[in-house]
DNA sequence: TGTTCATGG
DNA sequence: TATCCATGAACA
């Protein structure tokens, strides 16, 4: 695969950015290294508690036996070989090679409780790793990861030593431990500003699907609470109630639906994410609270008992996902793929020509991917360029695809925040003729010397 | 070196 | 029809 630049546009964004780019790694995150040391080994002392609790069990003894060399408990081959092949129990998920899964997922679908211990394990293991990374990485208190232009096929960038794009936020224990690492230079505050719906509002540029316009265009409208009534036969969206089932349809369908995924995988994921279906029925009491019941409870209520019915339901759904509600999107999808293997390249609106061998899904997500990062990375560079020729004491330090992240002076907030604010959702707009929707940020702040983990939404 | 499992967008 | 992109660790 290369990517070329097809225009004098595209070739200054890289170079620009490779320059804006090396400007925050050089400047760089500062880490308070005391308190990962003392979270690191008070984290291994919790994980060798959990291993010995687990030892304790009459299935690790019984696992032991059956083998003639000493378990290792991190190995997931051992593990699948002993409850797949030993004691034959059927694996609830396949890997994509075909072999007994045994992720997460997986394995709390056997329905071992021995197991759970295993799980705690991991995920302390998990956090170790991640604070592990930062002092060994770190100089004199400050982390200088790598920013990479050159790596990603999708032309996105990609981080490393450490990387940062990674650092865990869904999970609130795992956020807090590994983010209450990273600090402000001493006096200032993070603040995190994202673009909104960064991808959606790109591919329906890119698209033109009128549909998918009309919904970023019109703030009455939400496309995932349309989705999530639908879904979950909800007799009108409740904001107060069906929050969590908004989420489950905007990670559970759209989203996986948009990146090429079908029904019948979207299916099994939300009712074992959000649903917690062990089994193929339902039964009452399980899955995620919804205001004073739980999804299990709704989903009987509304004739949807078994994974089977509500993969039907689902089928039908996707039928009208593409064919009524975004056929201009499902039309785009027909002709790019077609001109792509008539010219055998791709071309973005930024000026970037994707040569070589794709699939289909790739042909569609590769353009909405790189423009998304793309409208990030000329963000940045003209943040940088203000920050500069204004003499900013604050920082741009770091980027997630579709945020950016500032050290700032707290005298300088309100005019970081309006600069970036005015780059991100004006001038961008004007310099670039194919954002053709309103764009939208959102920021998210740190106190005054609090840890990254302090964020709180700005109003 | 390839596979699997975690994390993020 | 069969989820896009990354980094990193651990194992065999």
């Amino acid at each position: 695969m290369s990517t070329n630049p097809r225009s004098y546009e595209a070739f200054t964004l890289i170079h620009e950015g490779a320059l804006a780019f090396s400007r925050a790694e050089l400047q760089g995150i500062r880490v308070d290294v005391e308190y990962v040391e003392n979270k690191k080994a008070h984290l291994l002392r919790k994980i060798e508690r959990i291993r010995e609790q687990f030892k304790s069990t009459d299935l690790f003894k019984k696992w032991q036996k059956s083998s003639e060399t000493e378990v290792n408990i991190d190995s997931h081959v051992q593990l699948a070989n002993y409850l797949y092949s030993v004691k034959k129990i059927k694996p609830k998920k396949l890997t994509p090679t075909g072999r007994g899964s045994t992720d997460e997922e997986a394995l709390s679908q056997l329905n071992i409780p021995e197991l759970l211990p295993l799980f705690e394990a991991k995920k302390y293991k998990k956090i170790y790793d991640f604070l592990d990374g930062f002092s060994r990485e770190q100089v004199n208190g400050y982390l200088h990861p790598f920013f990479n232009l050159h790596t990603v096929v999708s032309f996105r960038s990609s981080m490393d030593s450490p990387n940062l794009q990674n650092i865990p936020k869904r999970d609130s224990e795992m956020m807090t431990i590994c983010r209450s690492a990273l600090y402000p230079r001493p006096g200032h505050q993070l603040l995190e500003i994202d673009f909104s719906g960064a991808e959606v509002r790109v591919a329906a540029c890119i698209t033109k699907d009128s549909k998918l316009i009309e919904y970023i265009k019109n703030p009455e409208s939400d496309m995932h609470a349309d989705m999530a009534v639908q879904i979950f036969k909800l007799d009108s969206y409740d904001k107060t109630k069906y929050k969590v089932l908004r989420q489950a349809a905007k990670n559970g369908f759209v989203f996986p639906e948009f990146y090429g995924d079908y029904f019948g995988n979207c299916a099994v994921n939300m009712a074992c994410t959000w649903g917690k279906l062990p089994q193929g029925k339902w039964k009452e009491g399980q899955g995620i609270e919804i205001g004073d019941t739980f999804l299990a409870d709704h989903l009987i209520s509304k004739g949807l008992i078994s994974l089977k019915k509500f993969t039907d339901h689902l089928e039908k759904i996707e039928h009208d996902f593409w064919f009524n509600r975004f056929s201009e999107y499902s039309q785009w999808k027909d002709r790019w793929w077609r001109a792509y293997q008539k010219y055998g390249y791709i071309d973005t609106p930024v000026g970037f020509r994707f040569n070589g061998l794709m699939g289909r899904k790739e042909t569609w997500n590769y353009p909405v991917q790189a423009s998304a990062f793309h409208c990030l990375l000329w963000s940045f560079i003209e943040i940088d360029k203000v920050m500069r020729k204004e003499n900013w004491d604050s920082r741009i330090i770091s980027q997630i695809h579709d945020s950016i992240i500032i050290d700032v002076n707290p005298e300088e907030l309100d005019h970081v925040m309006a600069t970036a604010r005015d780059i991100m959702c004006n001038k961008l707009v004007e310099a670039w003729k194919w954002i053709i929707v309103p764009i939208d940020v959102e920021m998210e702040l740190c106190g005054v010397d609090k840890s990254w983990a302090e964020k709180q939404k700005v109003n």
